[in-house]
Parts: structure tokens; sequence; C-alpha cells
DNA sequence: CCCAATTTGTTCGTATGTATA
DNA sequence: TTATACATACGAACAAATTGG
């Protein structure tokens, strides 16, 4: 016999409308998207049957569905036939690769074997202070990797994390991850990388930059800055990345207009 | 009274499952993109209503509208409520910063001027001609690009096309144009640019390049390489473009997993 | 190996609301 | 105002995948 608790009073806020005349899917869909944010639901979890969803919010399946089948689009959520619904998790290589957009010229994509540099605690400078909504001074952890591919070093990865959202991040637990540095947020501290924004520019190398990837100072070189955001579009996590493009080429797929 | 004339035997061809237990709605789906693809409808113009196209093909009104939701994530329909539903039509600006990246470090954005340096027709080169799919020495049309921002020359694009594929196209067409070039090849050829792929380097900035950007040689700059694709991932346009970062940075914006 | 229970996936149909011409 | 079109919401039935006995 199954059981027909309610699931709405314990575990979700109850679904009042967006706005006068908004569809109830979409206030099904804030109230599931409150609750894994609210780590409701751990990264990876299963949530309820959607019969048992639908029963607990008083909609109909279909409307359930409605508002899953956008989550799932943002891809926030993952539905697997026979087994669940589940809060994506970003364990997989296909997860790096989203994010990680350096590939040899002639097309190949290989998995950066990463070199932790550096690991310091620092107070933020302007530039990632601005990224990340922090005051210029506040704490800041400062991570610098160096990402080799086919054993050359390609991409020098300047990493900026707030010491008061990442509370507890050490140089060990960071050596000692698994998988990939997004994919330690999210078990390790419960936040889940959603978007991220690039500005790329052309710049001559400087002398760390030099130094790290092994080229001669003042050679065109790559520069990213991404802004890595969790759900509300909130900044986690500020980064400075220095590719060496002269094996190597930065790929973006472009889709067509929204 | 309504005209209730059979849709699908005219304007679509059967539909017929994709493979062995393949959905319904895919086959719809399918169909509908084939009448796309073959101009059936003009890009701009409006679908049977979807009780009819349903009708047509003799499926619920559900599954009906599940082939075109998918149509609509792709961008290749668009809905609008008490209208109709329409082929996409790439006609506003909006369309524009689709696939134009280039904006100022301060994060403005600008429609940029385009002056026409060059319209040649030519034979292909190599590497153009691998990314269009031709082979070397077929005839392609090179147009060569310069884009302002703020009174500033900042981008040199230098565009290949099968001349085959865009017949006719001649300078005075080009430089006559209202609205962007991807809006020209889609009204004035029929040609529908849905996605584009893009492979970014830094290099130091070449003779023609340091001219028409007005830089020294050997500067470092941006080398954009773009083949965009129309339906059924075929390409059609060739594009490289050089870009100085000196001001202006190249932005992407990076949704989450797929 | 098969069976049964569970869960999502697909398809159908209907009714009502909202936007547009 | 009226007719048409898409948008939302409901409910039902069966298919397909998964899991565990």
């Amino acid at each position: 016999m199954a059981l027909t608790t309610s699931i709405a009073a314990a575990d979700f806020e109850p679904i009042a409308p967006d706005a006068a005349g908004a569809p109830l899917y979409r206030a099904v869909k804030r109230s599931l998207l409150r609750a894994i944010e609210a780590g409701r639901y751990p990264a990876g979890g299963s949530l309820p049957s959607e019969t048992e969803l639908a029963s607990g919010f008083g909609v109909s399946i279909g409307t359930l569905r409605h508002a899953v089948d956008e989550l799932v689009a943002e891809h926030i959520l993952v539905r697997r036939q026979g087994r669940g619904t589940f809060v994506a998790l970003h364990n997989a290589d296909r997860f790096l690769f989203q994010f990680f957009h350096v590939e040899r010229s002639d097309g190949l994509r290989e998995i950066p074997r990463v070199e932790l540099v550096a690991f310091e605690r620092v107070r933020v400078d302007e530039e990632p202070a601005q990224a990340l909504g922090l005051r210029p001074g506040e704490p800041v952890i400062q991570v610098d990797n160096r990402l080799m591919l086919q054993g050359r070093a390609v991409v020098h990865d300047r990493i900026t994390l707030s010491a008061l959202l990442f509370k507890g991040l050490s140089e060990k637990r960071l050596r000692e991850r698994r998988s990939t540095i997004y994919h330690l947020y999210q078990t390790e501290f419960g936040i889940t990388v959603t978007r991220a924004q690039e500005r790329a520019r052309a710049v001559a190398a400087d002398r760390l930059a030099a130094r790290l990837l092994g080229l001669a100072p003042g050679v065109p070189v790559m520069q990213v800055r991404r802004t890595a955001l969790t759900f509300g579009d909130k900044p986690v996590e500020y980064r400075v990345s220095t590719v060496n493009t002269a094996q190597h080429e930065y790929v973006n797929l472009l889709s067509g207009p929204p």
C-alpha cells in the first residue's frame, strides 16, 4: 500500500500565483525551485513521484508535468523513465565540457590534467569583488590552476571564491577531489553552477602566464574572464583563464535567436 | 464555416515512424521540418492553425503541440497567441546580437556600422572549402567588411560564400541591404541560418588587419573562425573575424549542462 | 528468468482562458 | 462584438523502462 501523506505541507511552500493572471504551472515551478534551492532535495536526490507531487500541490498531472518540463529544460531537474525525477548532478565529463571550451586545433577534445599551483586566502581586489558582488577587501580564496593537454601547459586559471560562501575549503580538499571543481562545489558546498558569462580578449602574455605556460612574455594569448552563477543568477565564482592558443582553440557553439 | 480540406496530402509528407517504437510527435515534427526546409512556408509566413494541422496529420492537438513545442525550442518556429504559428524570421536587432558577440569592455552594446571593403569572386582556398564542404577551387564570393563601433574600426570580417548557393548576389545588393547580412540570406536567398560554430584564437595582427583596424602589426588580436549552418547542419557561410580587443570584448553566455 | 509494482513517456480528448484581428 | 488562434488545465489510458522479488 502506498503512503499518501501530504507532500506540500512539509516540503514545499504553498503555491501562490506569481501575479494576477499568471499560469498555475508557473507557481508550481517556483515552489519546486524554492525547495531545490533550499537544499530540501540534495543534488542527485530524487523528488517524489509525479502523481505524489501533483496530488500534493492539488493540481493535475499535466500541470505538474508542465512545471517539471521547464525545470528539465533549464537543466535543473533530470527525468529518468521508470526511475524518477532527480536534481541535476554535475558528475560527469559531460559537465566539464559544458564549461571547458579549449580543444586542439584539429578538433581533438581531451580531459585536462589539473595542477594546483597556488592556494591562498587573500583580501579581494576590485575586479573580482565587483563580479562576485563583494566589497573590496572582503576575504576570498584564490586558487591558481595550470591545465595540461597532451602533456603541454595550455591554460592558467585564477579562481576567486568568497571565503564566506566556501567556508572550510582547504588546499587538501581541493587536491583530493575526484571529478571537476564544479562538482566539488555541488557535493561539498551545495552550490550548483547553473550558468556562466564569459568575456574574452587577446592580450600579450604577462610574466606569470609566460612562466606557467612556457611562453615568451608578450606572445598573444587569450584571456577569458568568467563569472559562474547559481540559482537566481547569484555569482559564486570569478575566474580569469589565460589560454595559449598556439596549438589549441576556444570553441563556442551558438544556437538560433531566443 | 471553416474549410476542413486535408492539409497533409498537399503540404506535408505522410508521417511515418522514424524508427521502431519512435514516438508519434517526432514523426510529426520531422514532417513539419521537411516542409519548412523545402520552403513550403516562407520565412515569416504562418503555418495552418494547430487544429488544422492536427486533423491534417490525424493526431491529437496535444501531440501536434508537442511537435511544435520542440521546433519552437529550436527557434525554427515562433508562436504568437491569438495570431498563429510562424516560421522564425531574423529581422530584428535581436538576431544580430545572437551572432554578434563584441561589446565594449564596460558592457555597452552597440549596433555596428558596416563598411564593405571588398567584394570579389574567387576560387576557394583549402580552409574555407573544408568548412563549406566544397572542393578547393570551386567558385566562391569573398566579402571583406569592416565593422565600426563608436566610430572606431573594431572588427574585420572576411566572409566566404558558395557562388552556387548565393547565385545572383552582387556588390550592389549587398550594399543596398537594410538589416543584417543573415537577414539578406533569408529574404533574398531563402537561406535561414539556424546555428553557428565558432573557434577563437589570439594571434598577432597581420598587415591587412593592422591596416584596416589602425593597429601596429604584431599587436595581439582575436581571430574568430565561424561556420554558419542552416537546417540539417548544412554549412552556408564561413567567416573569419579579426577583433581588436583593446577597448572591446568577445562575450559569451553559457547555460547549464545538456 | 519472469513477474509485478512503480515511475516516467506518450497519446488521446475536452473545456476554458486570453490575445488578436 | 465576433470569430479565430494559441495557452492553460484537467483527466484518463496505455506504453516503456526500471527495480526487486
